[in-house]
DNA sequence: TATGAAACCGTCCACGT
DNA sequence: ACGTGGACGGTTTCATA
């Protein structure tokens, strides 16, 4: 990892799409020795991923929320499969606090919200914020 | 947004740089018409940006944390421009409840995390939950 | 949306540093 | 170990219908 790899990762980052050829040239480097980076930045797991961010909003799912919820430790695997298996939880962390479990959610209508609320309450009590709007939209971390 | 739409979607969440003929083969249509689908995706909002996925631990940052933040409404602007400067927030939502902020963010360290947790006190009180594991990952929302 | 042609891009290889 | 330049093969785009 040496300035060049950051750079491109900071590309990346803001732009998964950007052609080899255009990154060699913002790095004044030929395309195969960009090429060359970037499998080895996978390689080495630097990079887990590329993805399209789309508005979810267009799609009908209007109501974004995080719901805390209490998991007895035992419950753990049984509840991880379980969530896995839920669309509409797009993360989903094991924190500190009484609440162990954070999730973030999205849904087309607040009785989703509260079908699938209702549905936890079979691991433990919980505690539902919904999102009136999202400042920071979940970005990259700009590499210095 | 007609049903192959929906799957060049889902196809590009999945896989951001996943190339026109790729998809085409999937498909089933032409090179020319899977790019022009995704042009007017782009245009019309759906795609709103395409991001590599990076290990943050990789580069150090070890310290995941969700800081809820009471913020008074009249100081929301003042806060939003302050907020969005940090490179450590990675996610900013106002949300209903007591606290009216949640923050996502990353640290090198529990000091660095201490650190903006102080700054962060001369807009209200705060609620820091520290991630010990993320079962599910930030996630695309599957279009079925 | 399909077709074919042209332009473009990414990868491979041999070589040099 | 890393970068370069040329050549090849694959991909995208354009014009046309």
């Amino acid at each position: 990892m040496n300035d060049i790899d950051q750079k491109i990762l900071n590309y990346l980052q803001a732009n998964g799409r950007l052609s080899i050829k255009k990154l060699s040239e913002a790095l004044f480097i030929t395309a195969p020795a960009v090429s060359q980076r970037i499998k080895k930045l996978e390689e080495n797991g630097y990079i887990k991923s590329y993805n399209a961010n789309l508005d979810l909003t267009k799609i009908g799912l209007n109501i974004k929320a995080f719901i805390q919820l209490e998991v007895g430790p035992d419950r753990k695997p049984e509840f991880y499969k379980y969530i896995k298996a839920i669309p509409n939880v797009l993360e989903c962390d094991c924190i500190t606090g009484p609440y162990s479990m954070l999730l973030k959610t999205v849904f087309e209508s607040t009785q989703d919200l509260d079908d699938l609320v209702t549905e936890l309450h079979r691991f433990g009590s919980t505690n539902t914020q919904i999102v009136f709007s999202t400042p920071v939209q979940d970005r990259g971390y700009y590499i210095e």
